[in-house]
DNA sequence: GGATAAACTGACACCGTTGTCAGCGATCCT
DNA sequence: AGGATCGCTGACAACGGTGTCAGTTTATCC
């Protein structure tokens, strides 16, 4: 009951394939591997072999002899932005089928104690890991990483630490733009929700805002800087803060499009016509920020090509052929749509 | 250099954990895998040696000697209600986590080969699949996967084949319910917009509003009843659709959220009054429906609820526990908002 | 109290790869 | 010509668990 000969239901193993091409199952390995000192010809033969028997190594097998479990691991914290997630996920999943890499998820809580992100690094053994914000920035983690060796790249950190590598959008260039495009418009007073302040992107959005105001010369009006989440609900109660100040703002840039969606029904709560009475802007160019009546203008971050590029870097990381740190910025782009114009006018 | 008694580096292997607790590795494979014949006070010992090494198995090497990977599959194609698939991957992971098995992502495109996904099984021999609909029905997939004995459980699919395992809302139902709130109120005239045909919940909602209707004795105006892809965009081109028809509907019903979204939209831009002209309700309860203006009145099916449960039968089959094929049907609740009321009335 | 069954435990082969190292020609120096 | 080097290949021992099966206790029954 032992025949692997003619057997089409059991897979093909190593030595299957080593019988087939007439050579030892090293060599086998160094094929598949794609090790130098092979011969052409004797590798042609081996892969001809591995077609034939459609051979797929077995991944337990190999990690057990070679230490690597060919998975790397996605750390993501629970997301307001579903469609940002989304995205990051299809970038880093892309990357990693391309290379034979499978995708292990670890979503967590809000804040996941540092022993139980351990544990995931343990149980699974990935070679490595992704990691978003804001939970990325997590000096517990970072350390606890660097100290079991498990490589991993941050995906729009707060802070950018040379002593690890990272991928993310420009934000203040991004924020600094759409600041503009509203002083272009001809407003004076824009009102600015932040984001959660445990994410980097969020002072830096600030950052590029404030610094617009002060390239045109004009003095920052501190009431008009507001405090957010992030959220759609934290949005839209900003935005009722900033309709009862004595002076209303003619407009409004939210850090992110959920805020932005949430100043949109905020303002039709209250009865302000858009855009004649109020210009608003997002950040993120999410999906909702078609949902809105009217769209939104939005800044566009390449969030599925920043989540490939870090998967990239991270891959050459684990195969050793990378050694310095880097931090890879990706341009945003301004999107102009109909919810922001010159005041008053419709 | 092969000290293992004190090392704090090298991980613990069962060998270690053996070595302290004064019995054999088979002992404690016995105990870390909660087979019976082990007598409390061994058990006890071995754990707390487990416990003092911080031991963890290594998958790798359980999946080589007991041809299994602790780790499941979860296929899904690109979702439009990003929400959607967020609280399935909760779900699912969270049954995963409490019993050790790991998630493997396999996002897909549009129409995915067979050979592709087979070789995602092939490359990750995943001990079992978590189908989500609409690709979770297709016959080659569930074909390849019953010959390669991969258990898996359907979520939402559109036929109940009494061959295998699925869970899902009772959209039947749901829908049924949201027609007879909206006949309720007083409405005679209610526009339908069906779902992707793909999805077998499309169906099954369209099935639920008409036997409503015919419940109360209305006979049905198929001009009425249009086509939709549960996107943004198709959502709102059927309200178009539907505002041109010489009896305009007083109220219309999407067969989900985000095609409600869409419809909102298209009243605005149609400058018709919410809800006075028109009642608009969705289906799902996903986050959208509480960012539109009104917010949305809808259909709750408990998401994360179900994906627990295809996860939980899903291990319930790989661990041989199981042995008949069920479908599993979760209740869903009428959600009652501000964008339904009896017709003219705001 | 002895026989028999049941509960418990361990020795050892094996899962399918990769790492190490030795061997064998062919090529290159000097 | 002889030795060193390089390119290529295979034998064999890991890697860290589980499955099988036999051996040793302990409980059960006349």
């Amino acid at each position: 009951m032992q025949e692997t000969t003619t057997s089409g239901r059991a897979r093909a193993t190593i030595r299957d394939v080593a019988r087939r091409a007439g050579v030892s199952i090293k060599t086998v390995s160094r094929v598949i591997n794609h090790e130098a000192n092979v011969r052409s010809e004797t590798r042609e033969r081996v892969m001809e072999a591995v077609r034939e028997l459609q051979y797929e190594p077995n991944p337990a097998a190999r990690g057990l002899a070679g230490r690597r479990t060919f998975s790397i691991g996605l750390l993501y914290e629970n997301p307001h932005e579903f469609s940002y997630i989304q995205q990051i996920l299809d970038g880093v999943f892309g990357v990693c089928q391309a290379h034979g890499y499978a995708l292990l998820l670890r979503p967590s809580s809000e804040n996941p104690a540092t022993e139980d992100i351990v544990r995931f690094l343990t149980q699974t053994r990935v070679d490595g890991m992704v990691l978003t914000a804001p939970i990325g920035d997590r000096p517990d983690l970072t350390d606890a990483l660097t100290e079991r060796d498990v490589p991993f790249v941050q995906i729009s950190p707060g802070i950018t630490d040379t002593r690890w590598t990272s991928v993310g959008p420009d934000d203040f260039a991004g924020s600094h733009t759409l600041t503009e495009h509203l002083l272009d418009l001809g407003h004076t007073r824009v009102g600015f929700i932040q984001g959660d302040p445990r994410h980097g992107a969020a002072s830096a959005r600030l950052d590029g805002h404030l610094r617009a105001l002060r390239d045109r010369g004009m003095t920052v009006d501190e009431s008009l800087i507001v405090p957010g989440l992030f959220d759609f609900e934290s949005g839209k109660a900003a935005a009722h803060g900033l309709f009862g100040l004595a002076d209303r703002p003619t407009a409004i840039v939210a850090s992110n499009d959920d805020m932005a969606a949430g100043v949109i029904v905020a303002a039709q709560e209250a009865g302000i016509a858009l855009p004649a009475e109020l210009s608003v802007a997002g950040f993120d160019d999410s999906p909702s920020a078609l949902h809105t009546w009217p769209p939104l203008t939005t800044v566009r971050q390449p969030i599925v090509e920043i989540a490939s590029q870090a998967a990239e870097l991270l891959l050459e990381w684990i195969r050793g052929e990378r050694s310095v740190h880097v931090r890879k910025t990706f341009d945003c782009r301004l999107v102009v749509r109909r919810s922001t114009s010159a005041p008053g006018v419709a």
